[in-house]
DNA sequence: CTTGACCTTCCAGTAACGGGAAGGTTCATA
DNA sequence: TATGAACCTTCCCGTTACTGGAAGGTCAAG
C-alpha cells in the first residue's frame, strides 16, 4: 500500500512515516514508480510507534522498544527496566508542574487584575 | 558589569543572556573593548526572565511580560490573563501526565520482568 | 488530454538554548 | 616583560521530533 494508506491505518501523517524512515526505524520496499510500499507488518510497526510515542517514549525509547519486539530472546525484564524509567520521570515531571501550578496560581489570585497598574504578579517576578 | 557576573547575580548562563541578546530581550552597553556591559536594571530584567522562564511562560510570554511590567500605565488585568491562560495549560499538561502514568503503570505492573521473552508492554503497545 | 489527488526529494524552520572553535583582552604572577 | 589563566567576542553546528512548502513525477477519472 501506498503511504497515504499507511498514514491512514496507522494514525501517523504521512511526514512522520518518512521521517521515522529516515532516521531508520522503517525500511519499506520500494515500487516501480519510486513509490514507498508498506505491508501489513510495516503498518504494525508505525502503530507500535504510534502508540508508544503517545505514551511518552522518546523516539530513541521507541526505537529501543521496537527492537526489543521483533527479538524474540529478549527479556521482559528488559522492556519494563525502560517502563519504570520512563515512569519516574513522569512522576517527576507531575511534580514540578503540580509545584508550578501551586505558585502561579497563588499570583493570579492575589492580582486583582483591574485597570489599576499594579499588579502583585509582575512585582513578585520582578523580586522572586 | 562584564557577562560572567550577571550571570552569577542573575543566575543564568552567559551563554542564554547572549540568546536573550540575540532574540532583542535585553540591549546592555557596549564598553571600548567590545565587552557587554550590564548595569542594575539589566541584571534586575535577567532575573525577571530567569524567573518568569522557570515558571514555565515561553519565552515569547516573557516577553509580553517584560513589555507589561515596563509600561507603567497597563492594566494588571493584561497580566492576569496571560498567568490565567497558562494556569489553565499546566492543568491540561497534569491531566494529560496522570493519564499516562496510569496507563504506564498498569503496564509496568502486568509484566512480570522475568527472564521470559513474552512481555505485556510490548504486546499492549503492538496492538493498543 | 487535462485535472486533481497522489507521490517523490530537498530545504528550511521550529524552541531555547548548549558545545566548541578561533581569536581578542585583562590581570596576576614569575 | 613575558606568559598563562581566565575572561570575553563572534560564528556555526547540533539538539528533538517533527511540520511546511517548493518543485516536480505519477496515476486514475472524466
Amino acid at each position: 500500500m501506498n503511504i497515504g494508506e499507511a498514514s491512514g491505518r496507522s494514525g501517523l501523517p504521512a511526514k512522520t512515516i518518512r521521517y521515522y524512515e529516515d532516521i531508520g526505524l522503517i525500511r519499506p520496499d520500494r515500487g516501480d514508480n519510486g513509490y514507498r510500499d508498506y505491508g501489513a507488518d510495516d503498518v504494525h510497526k508505525l502503530r507500535f510507534l504510534h502508540r508508544s510515542r503517545s505514551l511518552g517514549f522518546s523516539v530513541e525509547e521507541c526505537r529501543q522498544l521496537l527492537a526489543l519486539y521483533e527479538d524474540k530472546s529478549r527479556a521482559s525484564a528488559d522492556v519494563k527496566d525502560i517502563a519504570t524509567t520512563k515512569l519516574t520521570e513522569i512522576d517527576r515531571k507531575i511534580r514540578e508542574l503540580t509545584e508550578l501550578r501551586r505558585t502561579l496560581e497563588h499570583l493570579v489570585h492575589a492580582c486583582h487584575g483591574n485597570e489599576r497598574p499594579d499588579c502583585p504578579i509582575l512585582e513578585e517576578l520582578s523580586e522572586g
